[in-house]
DNA sequence: TTGAAAGCGCTAACAG
DNA sequence: CTGTTAGCGCTTTCAA
């Protein structure tokens, strides 16, 4: 193996430019007192010569690495790439993140931990000295693991937790899941559904009550009665199955369900498809997340999209921000989410 | 921001250890010339202190930088992401290629460049100066630009072809295109059809030569024609319609259809359900690639499995094993294709 | 506003 | 088999 050695390094250029090293590393750090002559000086020798910084010598040298963590469970994650369903989270981390990352010359490196081992300290402690990132960012469940917030506040990273609750340090971002649920619901009542069901997701999850939160509101405000309309699942197609079977098992059916993910929804479509309910025209299905199988569905579902790639993005930048110094603020982000309309929803039927 | 030097280096384990720097260095990289006392107090001492190598010192000081690159196309993989149809190449990289990185203490990280751009080699450059990687992948169209491969082999980076052909420089590992296509074809024959149509894909990608070169084989084998029952698409799902519909068109039309990917087999599917043939009762289809979107079709379709994850794994051991100083095979390395059977795929109708 | 010196944590090369 | 020395490329002192 040849020994890589760097072909132009910060010493050409400041030969080069007859500067001194300091001049040059003030110049690609944008810090101030250099004159402008000078710099323009340095950033020809830098054209010229094509030069790129080494991130390992940046941060052997004590400042930044450049690098952004993407913290996922481990277990979740690999289940998910797997099963080869369209789960596509951790695209859309890499689309928001990683562009974003490349504005500013970072980079973002995906890292799995497993939160429910009991070395999830060591595991993490060893991603964070090897690789030294500038900041870190938590997905559910890390963002509200105090173990994880803990060491990295600790060890003072700057971190971003992803759909957790605002207490306790780091950023924190959520899309408007309860807002989300009313736009969903009212989107329903518009379409003069009266009856309109919801199957929840998991207790473990915070953002399960907040959908739940938001669908009970909207129907409130309109009047509507939520008595009989809501069951419960776990996010998984089988719970789905259950839940809608009951849903459409009443005998004052509703007219329209919200599934709170994509997987519950789709199971909602296959129960009114063994009771022969066309969808949209008998039932409409209003579904949470918006993962690429909502296309593939027989209708195509109407959904909510998570915004995870702007989270992820929005996310990245406030780490950035926080690395020049910046303060981050204490407030929890909300990113909006929007609704999709495609083919499972329609006019409620008479006397919906 | 806090000053992050590293709580625990190599000097506190030497320290603690009673040795110097250098056996401790030897020991965490498994070198030969350290007695198993020495290397056992110097474990001890690891563990004790809960040591981690920095990967930014250890490339510093002209060693492994412990990174492998993943070189993905931008454009195609950003509108990968922003189409949201469950293309999952990256992801099956990751899972391939990260869980094999980790098991040496290594990581990938995926790094996008334009293909197309007039300055790919300053993009690649920028990349491998910055990060140094000790090993690239290279996904098509990647690994068979000249640009690209070329600048590797000058910078000594050992690197991955990834569905190339065997010519040139670095490791090159296929998918077996033309024995997958084989064996799509004869599990049709086996079922008893007889004419069975075939959709080619983009001349750019030489996959698509081998697919076709594969159902041609075999149907000569068994002594089946094959005039008429070939048409032309460039991955897209309009050229598979229009290719699906003409095959369809025809008066002896086939009893089942070979599509070059996923899209052109949803095409497909969709013409047949437009002139009222039953899948797979009137009318077999077998596609390739396997992506997400085969289960989520009506019926499900019967698909060769593309071995991305097995195909990157394979590509980062190579690479790790280059970096120890081991030779690189210079035959290309063929990953075999599994034959997924799903609801697309049955009996020929009578007279098939 | 600029430059010189010191050192980050580690490994290569060379001694012993 | 083990230790010493020098330096990787850069940024941080500190001095001019």
């Amino acid at each position: 193996m040849a020994r890589r050695r760097q072909a132009v390094t910060i010493k050409h250029v400041a030969a080069d430019a007859g500067v001194s090293l300091q001049t040059v590393s003030r110049v690609i750090n944008e810090e101030p007192n250099v004159r402008p002559e000078m710099k323009e000086r340095v950033e020809k020798s830098i054209d010229k010569l094509g030069y790129i910084p080494s991130i390992a010598a940046r941060r052997m040298s004590g400042s930044r690495s450049y690098l952004i963590m993407a913290l996922n469970d481990r277990d979740r994650t690999i289940a998910d790439w797997k099963a080869r369903q369209g789960a596509d989270w951790v695209d859309q981390m890499l689309l928001g993140g990683m562009l974003k990352c490349a504005e500013s010359g970072y980079r973002m490196i995906i890292e799995l931990v497993d939160t429910h081992s009991d070395h999830v300290e060591r595991e993490l402690n060893a991603a964070l000295v090897a690789l030294q990132p500038d900041g870190v960012i938590l997905t559910p469940p890390h963002s509200e693991n105090p173990l994880i917030t803990g060491l990295l506040e600790k060890r003072g990273v700057a971190f971003a937790r992803i759909g957790a609750g605002s207490e306790g340090a780091g950023v924190s971002l959520v899309m408007d899941d309860e807002g989300a649920a009313r736009l969903a619901t009212q989107h329903l009542i518009d379409l003069g559904h009266r009856r309109i069901g919801f199957i929840a997701g998991s207790p473990e999850y915070q953002l399960s009550a907040w959908r739940e939160a938001g669908w009970r509101t909207a129907m409130q405000r309109a009047g509507l009665p939520t008595a009989g309309l809501r069951e419960g699942g776990d996010f998984s197609y089988e719970t789905g199955m259950t839940a809608a079977a009951k849903l459409l098992g009443n005998k004052e059916r509703p007219t329209a369900i919200i599934a709170s993910n994509d997987q519950m929804a789709m199971a909602t479509l296959d129960v009114a498809a063994e009771r022969s309910l066309a969808v949209p025209f008998d039932l409409s299905v209003v579904s949470f997340d918006n993962t690429p199988m909502t296309i593939f569905c027989q209708p195509p579902l109407t959904a909510i999209d998570q915004p995870i790639a702007a989270t992820a993005s929005r996310a990245v930048e406030l780490l950035i921000a926080a690395n020049r110094g910046e303060e981050l603020p204490t407030e929890t982000e909300v990113i909006e989410a929007r609704l999709i309309e495609r083919g499972s929803t329609a006019l409620a039927p008479d006397g919906g």
